[in-house]
DNA sequence: AAGGTGACAGTTT
DNA sequence: TAAACTGCCACCT
């Protein structure tokens, strides 16, 4: 069993619907720390191979910018699933970001 | 066992 | 205004 706090983000994770996009620091702030966003980050860097699936192509940070298209393989597949999904993407940045924002803190508590 | 790293974010200079 | 520093906590060497 991994930490709770991985399978506390994944599961935060799989709930994001299709075509919307939350930030490391909306998750970790959903599971009580905030400040923590890093740990956010690294627990998608151990989403590889999780069973179901974990949707980290739908996790940027605060800005909407594909940081971590280089952890997934291939890197541009990261883009193109979130194209598939209707976002627009330009300079691995996505348009309307703020639009396609799902906060977990709301969304979950509504 | 201890130190360093990291897919971030917020604050300060 | 932009750039740089610190804080955070688990994982890896």
């Amino acid at each position: 069993m991994k930490s709770d706090f991985f399978n506390q983000v994944y599961e935060v994770v799989r709930l994001i619907p299709a075509g919307r996009v939350t930030s490391y620091g909306a998750i970790a702030k959903c599971l009580g720390s905030p400040q923590s966003s890093r740990m956010v980050g690294y627990a998608m860097n151990a989403a590889h191979g999780q069973q179901p699936p974990v949707p980290a192509h739908r996790v940027l940070n605060r800005i909407g910018m594909l940081t971590g298209k280089h952890h997934f393989n291939p890197p541009e597949s990261m883009q193109t699933m979130l194209e598939a999904e209707g976002l627009t993407i330009i300079n691995d940045q996505v348009q309307n970001f703020k639009n396609q924002f799902w906060d977990p803190a709301i969304e979950l508590e509504f």
